[in-house]
DNA sequence: GTCTATAGTAAGATAGAC
DNA sequence: GTCTATCTTACTATAGAC
């Protein structure tokens, strides 16, 4: 009976795409289970059937975000590649949706307060990205200022009132890290894309 | 009449002091005004009649948590002195008690989905720190590079399972702060000090 | 201003029908 | 497995005594 159980799968996925997307908008703990279950289609009692428990859920959430941003650096076989990876990560849009991005600066504060199995799942997620990033650098150090540079980025720029103060982060952050990948390109022609910055 | 308002200032403080701590370590929404306010020695009538509402006292604790920060940032004159603050800030012992550390790693999540008023607040605060890391070194993409790189470590350090994987992350974060900080003693002589990663 | 007490609401979790 | 209904608890906020 593989059938039914390819369709309990999907069913799965998609009931923790919907309520992961409403944890990454609104915060995790300041959302109930019944707007997570609304948010999927379904009703609390659904939501207790496939999870035994809130936290057991955001565990789930956690494991299947990490898939996002795992695919989001994927196929890396340069320096380059990596550059643009890192760009879209830092990008507006990134900043300006949080329900459809990466679930580090979301819930990365929840996740340092959940249970040791959650921060488990989540630490096999970071040091399989990390792997993955220093292959192509090769240097360690360097891929964890990267990681930590793109998470921090992003928190710090929802956390801005104005939109233009979090571009011009945003921006800066770019550069900063096309310095770092590309120091030969650094200064790329273009126009008025330099640092004007007020205090 | 300037000694009772000095009383009452005092007192203010001392009430976002300690319901700061509590909101640092446990998450500002996941904690309830009556927890905030006996953690400061009061009842949740006292901290109505100081604050308005939850949301007003969030903007107060940041807004005095900011001093926080710009207190450990302060008095920078070189980028030598600017990397000991960084490393300073960079330590397991700020990793392992976010109640007596910076907000941004702590509660960065839930300030970017506060307010406009507090986002306000926090990002005067931003911006006159990081006016004041650029002007150490002369360069505002590589000082908003900076302090993403230690808010994104430690929220990142926070997240992580095993003390292992995070002090790890936060010595690789350390000598990459200082490659860039001061990379003519960028291989100081600490034995055993080097990057030895696993997966 | 601060306390006690409480109103009104929403939370996490469960029981039983289908 | 999912839904409806509900139990119990905790939350934000307010009213009134002192």
């Amino acid at each position: 009976m593989r059938y039914p159980s390819d369709h309990k799968q999907a069913r799965r996925t998609q009931l923790l795409q919907a309520s992961g997307a409403l944890a990454k908008q609104k915060g995790f703990g300041n959302t109930g289970m019944d707007a997570l279950a609304t948010a999927a289609g379904v009703t609390t009692g659904a939501l207790y059937s496939q999870f035994g428990s809130k936290a057991d859920l955001l565990q789930a959430i956690v494991s299947q975000e990490l898939g996002w941003i795992l695919a989001a650096f994927d196929g890396l076989d340069s320096p380059e590649q990596l550059f643009k990876a890192l760009r879209r990560y830092l990008s507006p849009v990134h900043a300006e949706h949080p329900e459809l991005g990466c679930l580090v600066p979301s819930l990365g504060g929840e996740i340092g307060r959940a249970d040791l199995a959650t921060r488990e799942v989540f630490e096999r997620g970071m040091l399989t990205l990390h792997a993955r990033i220093a292959a192509v650098l090769d240097d360690p150090d360097q891929a964890w200022a990267l990681m930590c540079q793109a998470f921090g980025g992003i928190l710090l720029a929802r956390a801005m009132a104005s939109p233009e103060t979090r571009d011009q982060l945003l921006h800066s952050l770019v550069a900063a890290v096309r310095l770092q990948l590309r120091p030969e390109q650094a200064a790329e022609p273009q126009p008025g894309a330099s640092s004007t910055h007020n205090s």
